[in-house]
DNA sequence: AAATAATCGAGACGGTACGTCGAGTCTTAAT
DNA sequence: ATTAAGACTCGACGTACCGTCTCGATTATTT
């Protein structure tokens, strides 16, 4: 067994905790991952992550965007219906299914009651989220299907809400149907506002 | 067969951790609430908490179910648009500004890392509150303005879903420009079928 | 099941305590016999117990003079070396072997940091078992093998003293070799005052 | 190979731990000291006191030990009976009235219901002061007095029986007259080994 | 290459709160 | 009127983590 700065500098030290704060989340939930467990797994000790992270919540939020750094491009499929509904898709896949996605759910959760971590949410995770969501209506105003004086942010905010709403608030699963609604009153917007 | 002390629980210490969890909150905040304190501040024993309660989320849910007995109806205004737009204005309030608001969010919040919270939130809370926000289209309904087919839960969920998404998840106000985009939206879709 | 005043007035019920103390003793040890495990097992209520004992020694204390009520007669063997020789052995075996010794050690421990026990020990307890041990003195006296102005009670201390010592303080066994020589000194005393 | 912080435990907190339990066992008696109250009087942390030791018993052995340690040299008179009776009056002084005394009985208490503090004390204590009682005796062999053959350890449980009985057991004083008699007896059992 | 400084692991420290246990007091319904 | 049942307040238990703090070992940089 090896002691002492077995990291050289930092760098590694640096993964093995974001690793293991991923790989505990997965394991045994965001509400029993502590900073001592974090230490104990990486092999790292707990004075290490206090240098560099203010809490577990921190840690868990660097983990999240250094896993949600590998950019998904959407395929486009040439109209808003289909290009929305399979970025929908992605959406409720990412939400409901994913390692990731709990970890969004439970740093958003969180967030209710620590207002330091809602603000770098804000600051560092949802405008990315936000710009992903863009992306079919962004497309549509491209070829023309929007008008210009569309409040893009307004419309994906009724489009993506209902579906947080599933997700983080009933926990009922987000259905086929409710996709469904969502992508036809999106696209009457667009339509009605030509 | 009664015997013993079958009157069970005392109803003033009941009342009295209710009060203390539901100030505290208020006084201090859902993450700094603790079971001892709520026993110290109700000048009730520990034990006594944990005799009726598991958690203190568990106390908090009651207390957020005790103070949400009181009904607020409201008021008919004779048309949907308005009916609804008030209802939301109350919504909204209820979210941002009030004490029990804040509660929710910050029980909603819990469970998101929580699933047994989240089991008595969406048997005891939840159903509560979606009959509140279906008023508005059941009055619609009632007075021949919606189809009869119409899916209002459906419906509900596309309204509520964008201002749960931004009190949650974004934490922007919810802003008049928002509700009436909402309140528009709903009433294209009422008018839409019939 | 049956409930309410089950033991009529109450002689029943202090049996039923004395007995399941007396057992719990010997099942679990002095150090784990609580009062609300008296009254479990006693199927008593634990006011019942507390209306007449200060605390669970002064029950313990009582169930022992129970126990100790049975009067045990030494056998006379004519002389005063062989008389005392058969007391001690009787005694060592209800110091190191007895269910009521056992209870006389954690009582005379308690004692040490129990004033009120420590009292009532003395006025209950040691003076029945003093008188058992100036027995064989007695019978010694009366047959004329010790002088009149013999200080019996110092005599008798210095006999059980150390056998006491052994038990209580050192936890070696009690030998024959220690026997032979307290009887011998003792024998030694009586011998020296003709 | 050392790694870590292998300094271990702080003398600071040790020493502060066990005089504190020195302090409470004399204000306010073995039985009303608490880890707690002596981990609040020692300004250390309660998992400080359980990091070392087992339980208050543990604390109280090694503050015996410590207090303990402090040799008290025994003058010699010259003479068997005065060396003797001179220890006898230290040793009653030591039960009676010392606060290290009453550790000492409050532990032989606490000894007849756990058996490993009975364990401790057998190995770490009662030797020592066996060791001490051997002395008077010790000299008389040096100079001649005591048969080679005397089981010596037999003598000191004859002497120091009887007064350890008296103060653990019948709590009365410890008076000249028994000193005396003790007295009378060991020389008379070094006087016939001649 | 040797000395120096930064950073690592390990883990002890003072704290806070946890959830449990038993003490001793109280109230209620059954007998 | 006394009992069994059991809820109550209280205090201490022993545990888990928190965030801070040495300590000696291990590098990486400076001399």
């Amino acid at each position: 067994m090896y002691h002492g700065n077995r990291h050289g500098r930092s760098a590694a030290a640096r993964e093995a905790v974001l690793q293991a704060a991923d790989d505990l989340v997965a394991e045994i939930g965001y509400a029993n991952v502590t900073i001592e467990g974090i230490a104990a797994r990486a092999g790292v000790a707990k004075q290490t992550i206090y240098r560099w992270w203010r809490s577990k919540t921190d840690v868990l939020v660097d983990a999240f965007v250094a896993d949600s750094t590998q950019e998904l491009t959407l395929p486009d499929t040439g109209a808003f219906r289909t290009d929305l509904r399979a970025h929908l898709d992605e959406l409720v896949r990412f939400l409901e299914v994913s390692d990731s996605g709990a970890v969004f759910r439970a740093l958003t959760g969180e967030a209710q009651h620590d207002l330091k971590l809602a603000t770098r949410l804000r600051a560092e995770v949802l405008p990315r989220l936000r710009a992903r969501d863009r992306v079919p209506f962004d497309r549509a105003a491209a070829r023309g299907e929007l008008s210009a004086d569309a409040d893009v942010d307004l419309l994906v905010e009724q489009v993506v809400g209902p579906i947080h709403f599933r997700v983080l608030v009933t926990g009922e699963p987000v259905t086929p149907a409710l996709l469904d609604a969502l992508v036809a009153q999106a696209s009457l917007a667009t339509s009605r506002s030509l």
